[in-house]
DNA sequence: ACCTGAACACCGTTCAAGT
DNA sequence: ACCTGAACACCGTTCAAGT
């Protein structure tokens, strides 16, 4: 009843994937750690229970990963590699310099409503490797191009700017962890709208007056 | 050898307290718990190590606590309370009003700096009761007096004060956090130095000049 | 090369039993 | 009322053994 190992495709089978070892299954324990994270939240996570997702046993995984660890930092990594892409699209999107960024920050939020267990797995399990070169480099450069766009649009300083770019990090981090604790229920407006209030905010301490309506302002939000 | 029952005060052993339970059990849970999470970090807090620590049998939490949860949360809002306190002292030590907002802010980092641990489980740990009425309502005043303090000093809505509020809690909180996840080494300064020079920058929004210099501008901080 | 099953030391929780 | 010891179902990790 467990022999469905020859098996191989079967594709669009979302629920059980029984035959699932036919080659990556390093791939398939990465996606079943984001689906149990989904389903049961950080908690709920054990490389038994992942083991047990791909069909294989709990002593597999350690074929691939050395250490619960290690399977955790490429979830993490996978997390990132969404989340990067997502704030590149918000980024690019904007016409003017400073829109990228507000819209940039604003999927910084929209990413944690929509995976919000991968979220706090990527940010608060006590740390795990590093992101991946890929990754950082990545995200480097946008960081990079977000601090220019502030710098020539106001012809403020280079430090000054990467402190304003800092301090946008620092308060989309902080109002989505405090989202994700249940301590802003006495707001109830959806994060991304909070997070959009927040950018116009910090946007005053460089004179940056209403932009272009980004999509965050659009009413209906649920 | 484990029998020390009747021996009951012998107070200034701190290293191994073997007949902790002479009739405040709870406490001393709560406070070994604490001392679990400053050696060992968040992944090192177990019931059974708790118990161990207190001096009883892994079952006896149990009479006290009705779940591991219960426990943390009894251990979250011993926090609560420290960093309250803190937050409290930081804040009546400011002569002129934003001076107390920014030196509560200051406060709320160098409480994350001394019991990083401890901070991670307060903030982090997938839900957990709330904290207590004593805590919140404390909170909740110096929330109000500081808002209010920005309100009479800059003249500015209520509202609008509010969110400036609302702005620094959440620029302080995503930089600690980012801080605790080690995201931050590429800044070499001590986190309560960028915690004051972020107050310094949300000041401008209301065109908060150099204020008084406070505690943490002074330079030697290891 | 890749996977399994048994084994070990942990963990949270329960429950009958002791004082 | 408060605590213990044994028990159960989990967990991470290792390791000999199988194909």
């Amino acid at each position: 009843m467990k022999k469905a190992s020859r098996i191989v495709s079967h594709p669009g089978v979302a629920a059980t994937p029984v035959g699932y070892h036919h080659g990556d299954l390093r791939n398939a324990l990465v996606e079943a750690a984001v689906q149990i994270l989904s389903e049961k939240g950080v908690s709920g996570l054990s490389l038994r229970e992942v083991a047990r997702r791909a069909g294989v046993s709990h002593a597999a995984p350690y074929h691939h990963f050395t250490d619960k660890e290690a399977l955790i930092t490429a979830v993490c990594d996978h997390g990132y590699g969404l989340l990067q892409k997502e704030m590149q699209k918000g980024h690019e999107l904007g016409q003017v310099a400073l829109d990228g960024v507000q819209n940039a920050g604003i999927a910084y939020a929209r990413f944690a409503v929509d995976h919000p267990a991968l979220f706090r797995l990527m940010y608060t399990w006590e740390r795990v490797g590093e992101p991946s070169e890929e990754w950082t480099n990545a995200t480097t450069a946008m960081n990079e191009g977000m601090v220019r766009g502030i710098m020539e649009v106001t012809g403020i300083s280079l430090e000054e700017a990467r402190m304003i770019h800092f301090t946008l990090w620092a308060a989309m981090h902080g109002l989505i962890m405090l989202w994700l604790d249940g301590q802003l229920k006495g707001i109830d407006r959806p994060l991304e709208e909070v997070a959009y209030d927040l950018t116009m905010l910090l946007g005053r301490i460089i004179n940056w007056k209403d932009p272009t309506p980004s999509a965050a302002k659009a009413e209906g939000s649920g």
